[in-house]
DNA sequence: TCAACCAGTTGCAGTTCGCAACTGGTTTAA
DNA sequence: TTAAACCAGTTGCGAACTGCAACTGGTTGA
């Protein structure tokens, strides 16, 4: 938590919390990509993240509570970053912000699937999605379906198609 | 529009251009508070923007289509900022962050009653003021609902009744 | 035993931020 | 007519933040 808020509205709290250029790459990788570990995230991203900026980032998401670490039973140095229900919670953000940035902005067409889908899915889309989060984040019971999956493999589609018309 | 774009991906290219910590507050205030020229947006943001900020920030939204700048004719000195299409698109993204803002953060109920009506009046309600933002900013026709002033009404309530509370 | 892997830290140059003072011009009211 | 208030910014400066590359100390698996 910061001691220095510059105002009590939602929207500049928010910013407070997320408002750079990297927290929600960060979230939207642990997010949609599964993304749990530090070199995962290091060496996964496709905007290529310093160590010291993620390594800062993930304190500071960690001190506002939207992420939370804790140690890989599996692994004594690895360390495994969650997302807390404030983070699942920001699915539904993501969602609109995608949808604005595919409207207006020159996205590439494989990155831009999942948020497709999303956008067309809509709240109940959103609320399996956030529900299969809580089941891999915070250990609630996994859910009949995989939103998670459903995005993968139309991402993959994407990926699949886009190399075949190109060796056409 | 940037030439260094790190990624394709929607999230990205958003974060790329309202990705700061001022942007999104200098929209907020044309769109919520109908602040249209410089030293409005300057004197009575509640964060307190230095004036060489907002001036790169209004330079930055207008460069990437977000704001369009044009002479006040009542005024040769006067600037009017207004909001393209583009900005008016953002609020569902405002909506959604106020939400999720007012849901985690310690927002004060005064700031926070516009972020509650948005939430609870949905997609209907965010068409209504887009298209009144269209009104204002675009020149179309005025619709007879506005969503504009039952915001500022609803604030204005909270006022008052926090300064009775205040006084008794 | 040794290479690969793990989560970061450190040093440094360049950029951006935030504050305060200031500029050159316009409008308003006495 | 003139002075005060107002207009959109700009400039200078120290402090903070960014991004890059190299590095640390420890763990794991072959």
């Amino acid at each position: 938590m910061k001691d220095t808020r510059r105002s009590g509205c939602p929207i500049n709290l928010t910013l407070e919390i997320l408002g750079d250029r990297w927290s929600l790459i960060v979230l939207r990788d642990m997010m949609f990509g599964n993304r749990r570990h530090f070199r995962e995230l290091l060496t996964k991203s496709e905007e290529g993240i310093a160590s010291n900026i993620l390594a800062d980032r993930l304190r500071r998401l960690v001190d506002e509570g939207v992420v939370s670490k804790a140690d890989d039973p599996s692994h004594k140095q690895k360390a495994l970053y969650s997302l807390t229900e404030m983070g699942i919670a920001l699915v539904p953000v993501f969602a609109m912000m995608g949808a604005w940035g595919r409207r207006f902005l020159p996205v590439t067409e494989d990155l831009s699937i999942r948020a497709e889908l999303l956008e067309e899915g809509g709240p109940p889309l959103w609320a399996a999605f956030m529900d299969e989060l809580r089941a891999i984040h915070l250990g609630a019971p996994r859910p009949v379906r995989s939103v998670f999956n459903e995005l993968q493999a139309a991402y993959q589609a994407v990926v699949a198609r886009r190399a075949a018309a190109a060796d056409a």
